[in-house]
DNA sequence: ATACATTTGTACGCCTGCGTACATTTATAT
DNA sequence: ATATAAATGTACGCAGGCGTACAAATGTAT
């Protein structure tokens, strides 16, 4: 099977905090859309970590004891299959959180997590988190809605699964990263972008060569180059624009 | 194109108070779960309805004006595209609430919201909800925790949708519909079902075929008999179980 | 009873993507 | 510098599903 050499690309690392890293600016959209009053509860109970890629957050059925509120970088959220195949059913940045489960009172996760992009996060630790919560009511309303979020992009991209094809996925799945990742360079596989897309690596040769011969993205070994935004958004499936329209309506309704 | 005759199928109605009908059962176990001083603020509150087949709740971008909690029958959860396609992207019977959003703030829906099978629920007025649930927490708990298990449902379809071939996928289909419809016997046409799968009419006839030749189902104009459960649990990919699984795992830890 | 609409069966050519395999290129370690 | 590992390009046959079309069967209305 081709997907026999793919799980060295998802190590598990333990992150490590980094003490002196913490410069003050807070990535996170919900970490900084909080109170004064929350934050300076939150923040002495969190710690700065710094996340490489691949790293693996979550693991499925296992209990979830940290959460993440990304900075930078993002996290892929995946379902894994006894033979080795996963599926991208959910992507998140620096506008969520990871471990949505348990501020439902869900002790285990049932996706695999993993960073893509070096970037940095505050971890804090769940039974604090929960200890927190009641006290922080904006912060419980904003990780509600954020799951509302994830769960309507899960629903496009369940039907963008089987609607369009590897072309129109990866495009899609190119703008989404690009939005979350500073830079226009990503450090990208072709074997990882297989595993996001569940797909053949061959398959995903051959929709990076398409997109490459459009002029929207160029390749080389192990990084993708986005080089012509507007060229992209024209490869892709409609679904990356109704996935950022209806994030747009909501978060209008909701104020 | 196909699907041109298939809009028709999917008529707007307007769900009609039955005030002889609710004859004490209910049938949700959301409602049913509720302490009675929640419950004795909720049920007057409440419409009894009459669901017929495939009555549209809820239209995508259009506001949510009223939320059900089905007893019976079930409600599917469906994308909308452009050209008419459609496919289901979560699916719930009586152990669910259909209008999740505007718990969480929002007031339109992303999706498309269908009956499927006669039924009842127990209909509310979205203003009158979001001013019993800071009385109800209960009900709020039970709400926001069947969100994130419709959201681990959509997930695992979106990662169905890409894995599985038609067969396996109605096969699905039909497991899960038939745990929610009371009775073998579902009313069911083939067009219908390629819109659930988002797949041709002609492909759902071929599985149907597969299925009904493996003694699984009996096929007849328009209905569905479900002759053989386990046989069909064969033909099924593992997603059925992988949601229920997940599904009474995460029950089991919430308490 | 007859006409009409709906539902189902079936066929055709076509294209995408799969599983697999192997060669080639590029980076990394010794 | 050389060996090893990782990443990419490419090829082959094959299966499933698509779009389309039309005929047959089965309800429903007048």
């Amino acid at each position: 099977m081709a997907r026999d050499t793919a799980p060295r690309l998802l190590r598990q690392f333990k992150p490590s905090p980094d003490i002196a890293a913490s410069d003050g600016k807070v990535g996170n959209l919900i970490l900084r859309s909080l109170p004064r009053k929350e934050s300076s509860l939150l923040f002495p109970e969190m710690e700065f970590v710094r996340l490489m890629l691949h790293q693996v957050l979550h693991e499925p059925g296992e209990v979830i004891r940290s959460g993440y509120f990304l900075n930078s970088g993002l996290g892929s959220l995946l379902t894994t299959h006894p033979d080795g195949k996963t599926v991208e059913v959910g992507l998140t940045g620096n506008e969520g959180f990871i471990g949505l489960p348990v501020i439902f009172g869900f002790k285990t996760s049932a996706l695999r997590v993993v960073t893509q992009g070096d970037g940095t996060a505050y971890r804090v630790e769940i039974g604090t988190l929960l200890r927190m919560l009641p006290r922080c009511p904006e912060l419980e309303r904003q990780l509600q809605r954020f799951s509302m979020l994830l769960g309507m992009q899960s629903t496009q991209l369940a039907a963008c699964n089987r609607l369009h094809d590897v072309t129109e996925r990866l495009a899609r799945w190119l703008l989404m990263s690009h939005d979350r990742i500073g830079g226009t360079v990503l450090p990208l596989t072709q074997e990882f972008l297989a595993q996001m897309l569940g797909s053949r690596r061959a398959s995903v040769t051959g929709a990076a060569g398409i997109l490459q011969r459009a002029g929207a993205i160029e390749y080389s070994r192990g990084s993708v180059g986005i080089v012509n935004r507007a060229k992209l958004e024209e490869s892709s499936c409609d679904c990356y624009v109704a996935i950022e329209r209806q994030k747009k309506r909501w978060l209008v309704e909701a104020n």
